[in-house]
DNA sequence: GCCGTTGGCTAATGGCATTAGCTTTTAGCT
DNA sequence: AGCTAAAAGCTAATGCCATTAGCCAACGGC
């Protein structure tokens, strides 16, 4: 019988793109066992524990989601960037939800955990998109906070379907963003 | 052997303890049971299943929240209502990591689940806050969008250890309140 | 072609939620 | 007081899940 010639990656990979499909709560190890056409046990060659899987997960969803932050800010400033960071990483929660909901419980287990590093990108990206607007250094740490919050308090509730009254949810966002650009002038 | 005289809400509320304690995670029927003098089985006489007993936290967890909110809007309006507000759903937050968290992944399963009701009173007294505001009314359900995602966002992230640079986390909630009470003359 | 490493397997363990079916308490009624 | 039916507890059993142990085959380097 031939290999399934997996890795960590593909293991990784694969685990992300169920739990964007059945929810982060029913990657099972057998469900991702089956999916890569393999038996669960098999799976810990590749990776130590499910929580280890969940960690990588949140990591690859932190780096793809700091690589379009990255990108939609490029040559955008102000209100352009906020808007762009808003949508990016509102899109991003919509389109993989499963990634999403593995970055909000974690605990990076050492400080070279790739977390940290995917997470720190996120964050500059935040930061960069602070920078176009007037601002005292003394109270980006604050700002870099609110946009956090919000930002990620919207994704939570609207992947909870918590937005219930049958006004626009993407109006309320244009609103939302509207609001903070002000704010932030 | 005498009886337990166990009753639903005396589950529920135990298991809302035991959340706080342990995290909502950690609250499997037998170590609920255990707690209440009990085995495991026998929780079944008043709650029909586990994610039945974490609809019925979240539902007791929005009821408080939703009275302490009240309680404290009484009498205030304006930028102290929105401090008053902001500091009871952090507050609560904090103190009951458990059933605050119970509230975050939650389905009604019909319209008169006791959670619609209770989460509609605290959707009301959010209304309240943006009452004392000058505002159009159809950005009412905007503003009330926005107030939700920033403070649940915002205690998420405290309660996942989130905030990780030592600027303090207190100074930038009181930051955060000015941002939006500025925002909303 | 040989050999060590690696990646797969089966079998077993222990925790968990949940169900079935039994027994005893308890409250209400006469 | 005694009877009865419902309610509330119990033990035993099922099935899923993560994880570990130990075996064996495939693959890469020589």
């Amino acid at each position: 019988m031939p290999r399934a010639g997996l890795d960590p990656a593909t293991v990784v990979a694969a685990a992300a793109g169920l739990a964007d499909e059945v929810g982060l709560a029913n990657v099972t190890m057998g469900a991702l066992a089956e999916r890569l056409g393999v038996r669960a046990p098999s799976l810990y060659k590749h990776v130590s524990s499910q929580a280890d899987l969940n960690q990588r997960v949140a990591a690859l969803a932190l780096t793809e989601l700091g690589d379009q932050l990255r990108d939609a800010l490029q040559g955008r400033a102000g209100r352009g960037a906020l808007a762009a960071a808003a949508h990016t990483i509102r899109g991003y929660a919509v389109k993989h939800p499963g990634r999403y909901s593995a970055t909000i419980r974690l605990d990076p287990q050492s400080p070279d955990d790739p977390i940290v590093a995917a997470g720190a990108r996120v964050l500059d990206s935040l930061a960069a998109v602070l920078s176009g607007y007037p601002h005292d250094p003394a109270n980006t740490v604050h700002a870099m906070r609110l946009l956090r919050s919000l930002f990620h308090g919207f994704a939570v509730i609207e992947a909870a379907g918590g937005f219930q009254m049958d006004t626009d949810v993407d109006e309320s966002f244009e609103w939302l963003i509207d609001f903070v650009d002000r704010g932030l002038r």
